[in-house]
DNA sequence: GTAGAACCCTCCCCCGGGGCAGACTGCGAC
DNA sequence: GTCGCAGTCTGCCCCGGGGGAGGGTTCTAC
């Protein structure tokens, strides 16, 4: 009559949430009265509108204790979580509508941009004004031949993450744009060459996205990260970063990996 | 990168799902190469489309080997599946968009008719036409006088459920209704009246809804009855049963509960 | 060289039950 | 009385991880 399982009872029975009235001491039977089926029936209504066992015990008591606004506030909280949910759920609906869009996901032909909180690295950099074209390859290069010159070597320096892009320009520049590049390292380096620094990169809070394909194609990646802000009221902050998570030698064009990271902040109230 | 916890790597680990191209054996530390963490990528996006981690394990097998015609299957599964959650979670929200609502659900003013397997039941049970309103009473009044009689008692008959009317009739009918009502019981049960019959009601399959309120608001519940079964195309076969959960005597008739019973059997094909 | 912070590891309990094993019981039928 | 089926019991593993304990390991900074 509830349409609870048995497996349904005994769990709410060692929870204490609906306690048999009579319980045969010898065999464990359980045995349930009428008002008990009731509760039985509500406590599955319940459940089935998604509230938890410990939320549905709160329920109970609160309606027992005619403490109405409890219940009013536990149904508007599973509301704005069921909303979310359903959203959710729609854009799953999306993706699975067809292979090809299904596929298009699985590839992240789709940029799906999330907040991340990206920790302290320590980087040694360089900094410079130039095209993108040729000034991240340059200084890429002029960086990884000093952690890879012998001192450093053998001072056990390594690699620690991917190459990254701190771009310092509110806008796109063609020309005379101001590019920092950064390689993640451990270990004492040494450094002679001035401009070439060593930092620890602040931890941040950034919207991430992750873009599979050519290079050139990375103005999507940018695009959602720039809805995605907008649509969560959330500031963008310089530098963002790039990192390179594969390399441009080893793997062909279609598979090239590309993060996009853009620090943020809560957009602060006006007045 | 790949926005997999530690705990979900750890498990694919364990699963074979996503092994670490390379693990210390002294210190258990995993260490996942590019491909891996493309592989990573796909199998939360995977997982973010609902599939368990068996399905996702499936699919990657069926896509390494351009088994295209795999994921087609596993993509329609999935999409049935997710098609039912969502119709079920916009019912939900429907019942969460206000306390009246929600309070209606659970006080079941809403009727939900669920197809059910109702086992074999030994009665006993008498069989009259009359109007509704008199013969039910009347025939359980007779029912329990017979069960209760000293004879019986002594034979540990026992009532071992509510008592419950079975309806003969195709279309409701004020007079003349043919009517039967039915006492489950247990033990060696001896009757004299020989129109009281001990029997055995078969199994059935049912559409079954509970009503709690007064008796004569019982036409809802038909009308979901009705609607239920056109909707999965279900044809109803007699005789259905009604059955009174708790006692007219005891409780107020805004706490009735009746559960109607009604047997199915699936549409044949027309041809 | 070493301290301390920040990692990582393994192991165990939690959600809300479903499935299954193995043992016992209740009950109708003979 | 007693046989046998069906029902119930307890207990353990499963889903897909999250949370936390308790212990070892990097790594930077001093």
């Amino acid at each position: 009559m509830t349409r609870l399982s048995q497996k349904a009872l005994r769990l709410y029975d060692r929870k204490g949430l609906l306690e048999p009235a009579a319980k045969n001491p010898f065999t464990g039977y359980r045995y349930y009265t009428i008002p008990q089926i009731e509760r039985g029936i509500r406590i599955k209504n319940l459940a089935r509108l998604g509230f938890g066992l410990d939320e549905i015990a709160t329920f109970l008591d609160a309606e027992e204790r005619s403490e109405w606004d409890v219940l009013e506030v536990l149904r508007r909280q599973r509301r704005t979580e069921l909303g979310a949910e359903l959203e959710r759920l729609e854009d799953v609906k999306e993706a699975l509508s067809s292979t090809d869009r299904m596929l298009d996901v699985l590839n992240m032909k789709v940029p799906e941009p999330v907040i991340k909180d990206v920790p302290e690295t320590r980087v040694v950099s360089k900094r410079e004004k130039g095209s993108y074209e040729t000034t991240v390859g340059k200084l890429a290069e002029e960086l990884m031949d000093v952690v890879f010159n012998p001192d450093n070597q053998r001072n056990n320096v390594r690699i620690t993450g991917p190459v990254m892009m701190l771009g310092h320009d509110e806008e796109y520049k063609e020309t005379d744009a101001d590019i920092g590049v950064a390689v993640p390292i451990s270990g004492g380096i040494t450094v002679d060459e001035p401009s070439i620094e060593i930092k620890t990169l602040p931890r941040v809070r950034a919207i991430s996205v992750i873009h599979k394909g050519p290079y050139r194609d990375i103005d999507k990646a940018y695009a959602a990260v720039l809805q995605f802000a907008a649509e969560k009221g959330l500031t963008l902050v310089l530098p963002y970063r790039e990192l390179y998570i594969n390399n441009p030698n080893e793997v062909p064009e279609e598979e090239l990996m590309t993060e996009v990271q853009f620090p943020v902040v809560e957009t602060p109230e006006t007045g």
